[in-house]
This record gives C-alpha cells, structure tokens and sequence, in this order.
DNA sequence: AAATATTTGTCCGTATGTATC
DNA sequence: TGATACATACGGACAAATATT
C-alpha cells in the first residue's frame, strides 16, 4: 500500500513547492515569503525540512532569509554558481587545473585590458597606486600579499561594470588563493616592478606602455602555458 | 573576540568545509563521505546544520544520500542547477547578465581561435560538418537548434584540451539554455550562414578567412554589448 | 529609549525507514 | 532472523536579529 512509485525525497518535494509557490503568486525580487511557520503548515512538514528545501534556496541565491524580518525573493544572478559550483571540480592538487585557470585569466585580462584602460577613472589609478603601496609593505615584512595582489588586479576590471566577469574573477582568485603555496620568494620582487610598471604606465595615461607591461606581467612562470600568441 | 567583519552564516561556511573537503582529499564520483554524525563532530557543528548544507550540496547533484548506505560524491554536471534554478520571469537585472556572460564568451572565443584553429584536426572539421547539417535539418523543420548550435562551438574549442575552459563554456551554455529569450525565429538563416563560413574556411584550413567569419559570427544581436574595439 | 513581539538561527532529543551483515 | 549503522523526519527549546509599540 506504498507508493507504487518511488518518490523524491521530502525536502526535494518542498524544494518544489516553494518553487511553485513563487511562480504561481508571481513572485519578483523583493516580495516577501510567508514566515517559516507559515510555510509548514501550509505543506504540512516540519520546519527541519522546510528550512533544507529554503535553505538549498538561499544558497543558491533564490531567496533571501533575515532574523527578525523574514524571507524575500531575490533576483537571480549568476554570483553563486560562479564562485561556488563552477569551479567545484577544480582539485587544488591538480596542477593542470589551476594552470589551465591561470591561463583563462591572462586571456581575460588580456582581452579586457583595452576597455578596462578606457573605463578606468583617475580615483581607479589612485588605488591602485595604494594597492601599490601595500604590495610593497607586505614584501618588506616578507610576508605574501595575495590579497592586494588581487585588489590590484580587481581595480583594474571593476570599472567595466560587469558583473559576471567580476564573479569570474572572484571565483579564479578564490581557487589561487588556496593554491598560492609555491613561489613563495621566489621572483616575487620582479613580480612587484610589473606591477609597479603597470601603474606608471597608467598614471601617464600611456596605453603602449600598459599594454607592454600588462603583456609582460603576464609572461612569467605561472602563467606560461599554452596561451601564447603562436604564428599560423 | 569575534570577526569584525558579517560572518556568513553557519550552513554557508559548512558548505563551503564539505566542499573543500572534498577538494582536498581528492573525493571522485562514488566515493563515500563521513557520516553525518562524524562530519557534525569533525566541524564542531549541529546536524541541522550540516543537513542544510548537505541538503543543499545534494539538490545540486554534487552528492548523494542514502538511508542505511551512506553518503557519496557524486559526478557533477551543471544541468541540474539550469533545470531547478530558473524559475522567473527574465527580468532587467537577469538580461543583463545573460548579456554580461554572452560578451565573456564572444570575448573568449575570439580570444582563443586561434589556438583552437591550430590544434584542430581533420576529423574535428568533419565533425563540425556534421553538426552544421544537423543544424540545417533543424531549422529545415522550424526547430530549434540549441544543441547543436553548443555542439558546433564545444567541437571548436575541445580540441585545446582545456578543462577549465570547457567547464565554464558548458556553464554559460547551460545558462543560454535555460533562458532561451530573444530572436526565435528572428536571424536564424543568417546565423546558419555564418556557421557554414566558418566551416568552409576551416576546411579550406585558411585562417584568415576562418577568423574573419568568427569575428562575423560574433557580431550580431545578442553578443553586441560593450566589448567593442574602441579607438584609443 | 525601552520593553515586547516576531522571525530566523542553532541546537537537542527521539522515532522511523532502509540497507548491510 | 536479528543486530547494527545510517539517513529521514518530527517536535521542542532557546538564542540572536529585527521590527513594533
């Protein structure tokens, strides 16, 4: 007297329902959820359930929940699958992987590097400047500088305004930044002049200059795979 | 003594822990997991919790439950999340990632062509032949051809051997997939047209003109945002 | 400002169904 | 058959964040 049929689980159910729910009230970012008790009473589960079905939600990105206020529906954006699933494949210990994403960002800075230098205001190039600064600091006390290594580079895009390949990025320096283990001293103060050509070049506004520079920062150990500009 | 900084939320962090655990000891498709009661105590954590996070990790295919078995890793693909995600009305905000993450692709196909066209091979071109007619066939009985569309491109690109590139390439077709907007029946035959350009120069193995049609092929509608070749 | 109510966040305990030996 | 291990599901309790009075 079972089901004939094998059913999904519960909370998978749930999952639905709720997805339904929004559909069929013609839910958009920013309308409000029932509250959680409402939520089980109206499907008849208990909340542990509801709250795996609202919390896979959220995580994605589908809603948003906040103590005291409630749930709302978001609007999708591709953040989540970028910097959590996309890349979820991606071993740290496999070198070819993370060279391979190495490889895609040089391309991407690369390609971007003319529209980027357009978009970039004189506040963009100051902070950079800064980021500069704390390169610098962070190699003085010899100590890595992931971080700033990223802002600079962050600053550099962010001017594009675009939001997926910020997420893109984000997403390939999270996967760098828990592989950063080598090259610990190694060249990292001819990393610190291309960064530092890189900024001159802009604080003159000279687009050769950066170009040459972006190309030569580049052009070094870890991203030297098959990326290269062969002749046909 | 806290973090001064929000602290995501406990479920978030513990999908991020089951992730990266996964990552670092290297965890394949059919491989076990911990048990919950195992990983609870490992992450200093409640079961509801974790559950919210595993819950969530198995709605997303990455693993698998089973009462009285266990937990395993499963082998992930990108298709569930497209299928169970997308749920709305496009919206603003929506169409102009998709439109962010249609430019990163024109970006990156054009960016890696020509690696692409060195490392293709004979075969791969009949390959593409191949799905051009199927493309044909399609639009022949007023089909859509989204499948072999992505086919035509993915045999373009998986000859670099890049598993990182075919990963985030299947990402944003999966994507193109679920929304499907725009131009139906709009440009269709000049879409078919500007494959088979690319095509016929690949078989006549000229670059030149292989380019020209990728450039060509790029330049309509829906990949026309912001990632013209601005004068500077 | 301060107290109170609402809502989500987190934890615990218990019972049940299922797979394995 | 029975015993064991595991995930599934329910309910209660309190804490933390927010809104309301």
């Amino acid at each position: 007297m079972k089901n004939l049929k094998k059913e999904d689980k519960l909370y998978i159910q749930t999952f639905r329902e709720i997805r339904s729910y929004i559909i069929r009230n013609g839910l958009k970012g920013g309308d409000p959820l029932p509250t959680e008790a409402a939520m089980c009473q109206m499907l008849g589960i208990s909340r542990n359930v509801l709250r795996e079905a609202m919390k896979s939600m959220e995580l994605m990105g589908m809603i948003q929940a906040c103590p005291g206020r409630g749930t709302i529906v978001k609007e999708f954006n591709l953040d989540f699958i970028f910097q959590n699933v996309l890349f979820f494949t991606v071993g740290e210990e496999e070198e070819k992987s993370i060279k391979e994403m190495f490889g895609i960002r040089k391309m991407l800075e690369l390609s971007y590097m003319r529209q980027a230098y357009l978009a970039l205001t004189d506040d963009d190039i100051r902070q950079m400047r800064v980021c500069m600064q704390n390169i610098q600091e962070k190699w003085d006390e010899h100590k890595l500088f992931h971080a700033e290594d990223k802002a600079f580079h962050m600053t550099l895009f962010k001017s594009l305004s675009n939001g997926v390949l910020t997420s893109l990025m984000e997403a390939i320096w999270a996967v760098d930044d828990g592989f950063q283990i080598e090259e610990k001293e190694k060249h990292m103060d001819s990393t610190i002049a291309k960064h530092e050509a890189i900024v001159i070049a802009l604080e003159a506004r000279d687009y050769e200059a950066f170009a040459k520079a972006m190309e030569n920062h580049f052009a070094s150990g870890k991203y030297l795979n098959n990326n290269t500009y062969e002749e046909y």
